[in-house]
DNA sequence: GGGAAGTATCTTGCATGCAATTTCGTAATC
DNA sequence: GATTACGAAATTGCATGCAAGATACTTCCC
């Protein structure tokens, strides 16, 4: 459809950040720049150009006359992108609870609602969906768009850890329990509540990846 | 110095960021890519490279086929980026107070102290300083360099709108009241109340801004 | 005189080519 | 056998050229 009215560029960094997201480059792959050129038909200025935007999200690592790699992410640097992204979420959650509308808290309420019913048929891929679809309404709700873009570009960026987010066992009623009291705290216009509940959420999201990821890695002190 | 170490691009990309940042390209102002290739003796594929990397900061503006323009901000957009800031600012406060190392707390008590001297003296040149490495030391107590660097690159963002900030009769006083408010939560290891104080810190120089910048214009709700 | 259409100029988007730096492989020395 | 030095291949950084789209201007029509 609208597939010529962006230049080359802003393609190939869409499908290159996709890729990155959905695995098939895994991190730490060389990113060279006629073999991408050659990939997707094009010639190399595009794709440099579209490395230097994925650079400045921190996809991808650039450096200077040593070309570009898929960002490798240390479990360290894993941990400072999981706070980060707890506060900013907690942050926005903290907006919306003063900012949201009638109408955006109606909204909100609904989903919630719609969510139960996934819960009960442990239906884990739409509740994945409506999980998204969830706090996506607190980016919006905070109507700071400079915030909220921050925030979705982390949860990108977090994108390929959060693959088995809900694959243990009784998660699924966890996390909604989790979604209820953050949902009370900003219609109840609370802001405070809101950003605690919000961060203990993401928090346990975060400690439930690590489990996954390193269950036998000493645990290392948050910060 | 290191002038070589760095590419062409890296080079321009700061230069016209602080031509922006001190004034001398206007908002508004195009960016005429032949013309920056010309004043800055390269060619224009460094310029585009360059002007990529601020409009991802948001100090340009860049439309496709359409060339850049610096970043016309409405006084709605500013107010955005002053709140998305202050919650940035408060973010850092509340994970210096759970995360500052004793040096640190020792380094922001100094420099506390020695602000006072800057009061007493109403040295705003000294104080304005000061006070940008007052807040530079939240960044780095956070122990979360991806925040930091968000925090930062908002605040450079902001900089060209808070040139008169120290302006307005006994703000120095004022504002280093406030400073011992968040350093005393800070030190004390209080992460609600140092969020609490830095938001109410960074509010107030907003409204500040707000007053210099537009007195006559009606007031909106802040989001 | 005002507005619209067509044309010319300008500007960006992209391709290609060259030079400099890095990296990899080979060989020589310790 | 390991390490270092040298050289070749490869890769990035940058310059230039061309084509498509956008802007500005002229001209024509109402």
């Amino acid at each position: 459809m609208a597939d010529e009215r962006q230049t080359r560029t802003e393609k190939l960094a869409g499908e290159i950040a996709d890729a990155i997201i959905d695995g098939s480059l895994e991190p730490g792959t060389r990113l060279d720049e006629h073999m991408l050129a050659a990939r997707y038909g094009t010639s190399r200025t595009p794709v440099r150009e579209a490395l230097r935007k994925l650079a400045t999200t921190g996809l991808i690592e650039l450096r200077p006359r040593r070309g570009a790699i898929v960002a490798e992410v240390t479990s360290q640097q894993l941990e400072t992108l999981f706070v980060a992204m707890g506060e900013l979420e907690a942050t926005c959650a903290r907006l919306s609870a003063l900012s949201m509308t009638p109408i955006e808290r109606r909204r909100l309420g609904a989903l919630y609602d719609g969510m139960a019913d996934m819960v009960a048929r442990d239906d884990v891929e739409a509740y994945a969906a409506a999980n998204t679809h969830f706090h996506t309404l607190f980016y919006a709700g905070s109507h700071n768009p400079v915030l909220a873009d921050m925030t979705a570009t982390l949860r990108r960026r977090l994108a390929p850890f959060r693959h088995a987010q809900f694959r243990a066992p009784g998660r699924l009623a966890l996390s909604h329990a989790e979604h209820g009291a953050v949902m009370r705290a900003v219609l109840a216009g609370d802001a405070a509540s809101a950003h605690a509940a919000m961060l203990h959420h993401v928090s346990l999201v975060e400690d439930a990846f690590e489990q996954l990821a390193a269950p036998s890695s000493p645990r290392r002190r948050a910060n």
